[in-house]
DNA sequence: CTGTTAGCGCCTTCAG
DNA sequence: CTGAAGGCGCTAACAG
C-alpha cells in the first residue's frame, strides 16, 4: 500500500499559500473564471501541478446543488441482462463526466429502500432503476427529488419513464425470418409463462404466422430458461410433431438444447430443421454448432439511452412518462441459413 | 418523472424551523448525539419523517473527511470474471454503509488516468482495481492518498496489494482429482498460452502428475478459450492419443467442445473419458451432457476479500502488500464421477 | 438540556 | 487585477 496512503488530501489554501495568493485568485486560476494576470495563473498552474492538488468535488457539489452523479439501482447483479445496459449506462455518463454509483439490491424490497435513502443522502443528480425481468416491477414513488428511469423491468406506474426491449417485435421478427427462409411449419419452446417476456414473444410470434395466414404448430413448449429443457422439449416435439421445419426458441439456451437434440435426432440443422434463438448471447451463439441465430435486445443501447434520458431529465427537458419498447435486432447464423 | 422533480431537497436547517429548533439541536436529536429531552427529540424525528429529510451526505463528508465512498476501477466490464468479483466487493461494501462508484475503463490506460482522478477528486476513501486477467498489470503508482488494492490481475508493482485466484493450486487440484478417479493418461487441452492463467494452470497440473510419478500424454494444446478449439483439439487429441482416459481443459468453454466431441466419437464420459473444465461457469458447467465438473476461483469470495482489506486499510490497519494467491474448489459433477 | 460559534473546502459577489 | 467576506449543509466544541 502506497507510502503516502493517509496523507491528508492537499487543498486549495495550500495552493494559493504556496503561490502567494489568496484562496479566491487561485480558484479563479484553476477555473478560468474573473480576470487573473496571465503570470499569476500560470503559477497557480504550476503549484498546483507540483502538489497534485485535486478539486474536493463534495465542496464543490454543496455549493453547485449538483454531484455530477447518478444512482445505477440494480435488482439481481446477477443476470446477464443487467452486464450490457449497466455497460451502457456507464459508457454514456463516463463521457459526460459523470460517476456513477453503483447499488445491488439482491432482489430485496428493504435492501433496495435502504440504498434508495442512501443514494437521496449522497445528492445523487438521478437514478437509474434496472431490473433482471421486463414484468412490471412497483414503482419507487413519485416523491423522489431527481429524475429516475426504469430500464428493462418497466414500473408499474404509468408517471414513470420506462425503457424496455419490445419483445412483441421480436417475437414477429423471428418468425417473419423463419417464414422468409421458407419456412411454414414452425414450432415455439420458451422457458418459464410467468415471465412477460416468453408471453411477449409468444404473442408476436403469433400476430406474425396470422399475418401469413399460419399458426404454430402444437401448443407452444414452456417451462424452464436452459438447455435442459431446450433438449427434452425438442425430443419430445420431434417426435409428436416430425414434419416442423423450424424451431423459434424463447432463449439462446433453449435453443442450444434445441440444436443437441436435432443432430441427436438426426435432424440436419439449418436444411431439415431451422432454429432461432433469443437474446444474442455470443458466449452460447456462436459457439454452437451450426452457429446460432438469434434475436438482440440491443441492451447497450437501452443502457445509454437510458442514461440519455436521466440526462436530459437532469436539465430539466421534459423526458415524458410512460412505457417505451426499444427496438430489437436480428442476428443471422448458420442455425436458420447455411452458410456461404 | 415525478411531479416533485426539482423540489429543493429539505435541509436540517428546514427540520430545526418547523420543529422550532436550533440547527445544532436538531442535529443532535437525530445523530443521537449529545443530551437532548425525549421530548424534543421525538418532535425533531417527526418533523424530519413528515418532511423526508435527508441528510447530505456531502456535508457530513466534508466535515468527517471520510465520504464512505469506494472505488470499483475495472478495466473492462464485459469480461465475465469482473461480475462475480464486483458483486462480492459490492456486497461487502453495502454491509458497511459504504458505495460503491463503478468505473470502466474499457482495458484504455488513458481512460483509466481520468477515471482515477475522478474517483480521487470525489474523496473516495479507498480504490479497488479489478482486471480482467491474472497477468500482472501496472500499477497505479505509489503517490494515491488513499489505499488501493488489487483484484484479479495482479499488480506489478510489490509494494501493492493484489488478490488473485490460485491457478497453480487449481491445476494441481484437477489433475489430484482425475488421479483420485483412477485415471493416469491424461491430456491437457488449454487456452491463449501467452494468459498466465494457463501457464499457472499447466504448472500446476505438472507438478501433481510429477508427485505421481507421471506426465501429461502428449503435448498440452494451446489455442483460444472457445468451445470450437475445445472440439477441435479434442477430436485431434482422441485420434493422436486413443488411449488417453481424461482431459483436463483450461476452460469451462474448452470442456463444453471436448464433450461435444467425445459424445461425437463414441467416447463415452465419464466412464471412457473424465473431463475436467475451469471456472465453473454454471450457465455452461450445469447444462452440459454429462454435468461438467470444474475448478471453481471463488471469484465472488474474492472480492469480498478485496473490498475488506480496504476497509482494514481505511482503518489504519497495516494489510501489507505483495501478491496474495487466494484459494479455489473443486465442483465435481457428471463428467468426472457417473453420478448415483 | 439548548443555542451559539466555528469551521470542513470551495466558489462567488463585491470592494479595494 | 486581487483579496476579503459570506455561505453551501452539517457537526463538534463550547457557552448559557
Amino acid at each position: 500500500m502506497g507510502e503516502n496512503t493517509g496523507t491528508k488530501a492537499v487543498t486549495l489554501s495550500d495552493v494559493a499559500a504556496r503561490a502567494g495568493v489568496s484562496i479566491a485568485t487561485a480558484s479563479k486560476a484553476l477555473n478560468g473564471r474573473g480576470d487573473v494576470a496571465a503570470t499569476t495563473r500560470a503559477r497557480v498552474r504550476a503549484v498546483a501541478e507540483e502538489l497534485s492538488f485535486t478539486p474536493n468535488a463534495m465542496a464543490r457539489g454543496l455549493l453547485a446543488g449538483r454531484t455530477g452523479t447518478v444512482g445505477l439501482l440494480t435488482s439481481d447483479l446477477e443476470g446477464r441482462f443487467m452486464l450490457p445496459i449497466l455497460m451502457g449506462a456507464e459508457d454514456a455518463f463516463g463521457a459526460g463526466r459523470v460517476n456513477v454509483f453503483l447499488c445491488d439490491a439482491r432482489g430485496d424490497a428493504i435492501r433496495e429502500q435502504h440504498h434508495l435513502r442512501e443514494l437521496l443522502s449522497r445528492r445523487v443528480d438521478g437514478i437509474i432503476v434496472v431490473g433482471r425481468q421486463t414484468d412490471p416491477r412497483s414503482s419507487l414513488g413519485q416523491g423522489i427529488s431527481v429524475p429516475v428511469v426504469y430500464a428493462y423491468a418497466p414500473s408499474d406506474d404509468p408517471r414513470d419513464l420506462s425503457l424496455t426491449p419490445d419483445n412483441v417485435a421480436g417475437g414477429r421478427m423471428a418468425i417473419e425470418h423463419l417464414l422468409a427462409c421458407g419456412r411454414t411449419r414452425i414450432a415455439h419452446v420458451s422457458g418459464d409463462p410467468s415471465y412477460a417476456a416468453a408471453q411477449d414473444r409468444l404473442t408476436g410470434a403469433r400476430q406474425a404466422l396470422a399475418d401469413a395466414g399460419l399458426q404454430l404448430v402444437g401448443d407452444p413448449m414452456f417451462a424452464e430458461w436452459s438447455e435442459h429443457w431446450g433438449r427434452d422439449a425438442t425430443a419430445l416435439l420431434l417426435q409428436r410433431h416430425p414434419d416442423i421445419d423450424a424451431i423459434f426458441c424463447g432463449s439462446d439456451q433453449i435453443a442450444r438444447g434445441a440444436l443437441d437434440s436435432a443432430r441427436d435426432l438426426g435432424r440436419a440443422v439449418p436444411d431439415d430443421l431451422a432454429v432461432i434463438g433469443y437474446d444474442n448471447w455470443e458466449v452460447l451463439a456462436e459457439n454452437s454448432r451450426p452457429e446460432l441465430t438469434s434475436i438482440d435486445a440491443n441492451l447497450q443501447q437501452l443502457g445509454r439511452q437510458a442514461a440519455q434520458k436521466v440526462f436530459e431529465a437532469i436539465d430539466g427537458i421534459d423526458v415524458g412518462a410512460g412505457v417505451r419498447h426499444l427496438p430489437v435486432r436480428l442476428a443471422i447464423r448458420g442455425s436458420t441459413i447455411a452458410r456461404r
